[in-house]
DNA sequence: AAAAATAATGTAAGCGCTTACATTGTGCTT
DNA sequence: AAGCACAATGTAAGCGCTTACATTATTTTT
């Protein structure tokens, strides 16, 4: 029903008695306005509620001052706070955040991804590597700088500001595995097309090489993301043959959901069995008992991220392809040693 | 340095050597063009890797569908469900949605307002009641359908579908009440502009009237949202010269604040105090002892107030003004009896 | 087989804005 | 007071698309 015709440039320039010209520059360089025709101006826009229209306003003028992110969920906080420090970054430097996300799924991932870029953004925050060459492709050719996040890949020909997933999971791991650990579980997300998920499993069987336990006293439950679905992989898990004295989770949300089935059946943490988690959302010091996890430094991969993507954007050369953040062990009560 | 001339309409049509009308329709409709033109044009569009450019198709079309939300935050998961399921409604009817944040800041949700309005968004969902006339002015001037969430007001001339943010927590108050309980204390974000918890209140203290229970044996903390806010708001309100023997929080994330707190002060819940929450958050269930809280229905919400905003902005008529949704008491562990 | 109806495509105007360039106005200098 | 520099404003083209209308090709009807 929005047919009602919209005030527009001119007629804000009719009732402000200006060409149209002054009126773009009021509103886009303001001091090359005399004072007087600028207050005319302006009054004339508020009287007129007139809001200039994005899309013409790109059409013409060919610059967006638009990012756009998608990540793979915002049902939970994992990507949140990173992305509300990407944002505060971007405002401060005069642009604004689009954001999109994709369900953990690539193809839906492309869709957004050529939204985001027909709507005009400027450049883009991806969050993980893994990706079609197609689709990288297309972004090159747009000439749309990219920011991947979540990841440090310096092995790729992309801009990446994140941590090693592999390094910080295999740290972990090894603590494990010093307190004496050796029949170890695993619930990741899927690790299909999830390089985050992959590489932490990939650290997880490394530190078990280096310390010489077998490959096949390791149990992996892949499951898709959620409270529930960490749940429901706890009881798959406990019920192996030999029964683990820990479980490794590829992130906080699933080891939640472990823990409490754990609790549901009786179970105690750490005591009879340790539970580990990886991200350290807020709800890992909130579960009792509290959760041992990862630490990543959410707010300061999404303020770098937007550093490098306001510099890209704006032509500005970025020294380093490929940032390292460091992570941090939280070791806490879901963890004890092996009985 | 996005100044590398991308492929347009016209080069499409200049290749599959048709005009660009030919092509528009091949988009838009693909069934009045004939099957081999069609896949001419298509097979050039893939060559030429091109994308239609959002802000010309707009600014022609004058549609696009494209629905703006306006959340206060997303650094924690309390919209984040009611937000997946509106999204994936409004996808369904091939709308695409656009979301901001306020930061539970007024002036800066007005911003998001008209910036999503100049992004050309048909339609709005907002949360909340509170905002100025003048922005509510604005919008009906621009024809833009509004629906407000999260809170269910036939008072007022706007398009709401929630609950009644009042009677729930009046509601919780009562079995409060009939536990034995009447030195009570409230954490609740701040009232100021914040209708729901400005409501949630009002509950509160028509329970304590209606149980013939003064006034002034309500301790009521204003602070923001956050854990932290939280934990430290529990500290304040344990202080007071009598202690409570029930904390009703505002809502879920400052209940959880308020629990840790109480822990790391050795301070049991629910034998030495009660803690209840409000929203019904995942985190409610998972913490120990498990928070009694009240459960909001997020996603029936979303969906809901998708289908009023794809019906007003396709000009349908939509029958209810004020949609009215249940909540439902979760009496769990945080909650007990006074000793 | 010609006429009529219909399908497929083309032509060109115009959406609301920015901006290069042209014009006019103002205050100095001499 | 004429001449000049510079500030303020205006003129008009064009950004990439959609769509009403015009034209041409194809099918159906008689």
């Amino acid at each position: 029903m929005k047919n009602q015709a919209l005030p527009t440039l001119a007629d804000v320039a009719k009732r402000a008695k200006v060409s149209t010209a002054t009126v773009s520059r009021c509103l886009n360089f303001p001091d090359q306005v005399s004072a007087s025709t600028r207050d005319r101006v302006m009054s004339a826009i508020t009287e007129l509620g007139y809001t200039p229209n994005f899309g013409a306003r790109v059409l013409a003028a060919k610059r967006t001052n638009t990012i756009g992110a998608i990540i793979p969920t915002m049902e939970n906080a994992i990507f949140a706070r990173g992305l509300q420090a990407f944002q505060e970054e971007l405002k401060y430097h005069g642009f604004t955040l689009l954001v999109a996300s994709s369900s953990y799924r690539e193809e839906i991932e492309e869709e957004q991804i050529h939204k985001l870029v027909s709507r005009g953004a400027d450049g883009l925050l991806l969050i993980g590597a893994h990706r079609s060459d197609k689709i990288y492709k297309f972004l090159e050719q747009r000439n749309i700088p990219v920011v991947l996040s979540w990841v440090f890949r310096p092995d790729l020909n992309q801009y990446s500001v994140g941590f090693d997933n592999c390094e910080a999971m295999k740290e972990l791991t090894n603590k494990i595995i010093d307190l004496g650990h050796k029949n170890i579980a695993v619930i990741s997300a899927s690790m299909h097309n999830n390089d985050r998920a992959y590489q932490r499993v990939l650290g997880i069987k490394s530190a078990l090489k280096d310390a010489n336990i077998e490959e096949q006293s390791l149990t992996i439950y892949e499951t898709s993301y959620g409270i529930d679905e960490g749940a429901e992989a706890f009881k798959k898990v406990i019920k192996t043959k030999t029964r683990p004295t820990v479980i490794l989770c590829g992130n906080d949300v699933l080891a939640a959901g472990a823990m409490r089935q754990a609790k549901k059946m009786g179970i105690r943490i750490p005591q009879d069995i340790s539970i580990t988690g990886f991200d350290d959302l807020q709800l890992a010091s909130i579960v009792s008992p509290s959760l041992t996890t990862v630490h990543v430094p959410h707010r300061k991969m999404g303020k770098d991220a937007a550093q490098i993507l306001v510099n890209l954007v704006t032509g500005r050369k970025v020294k380093e392809k490929s940032i390292k953040l460091e992570t941090t062990l939280c070791i806490r009560e879901s963890l004890g040693p092996v009985k």
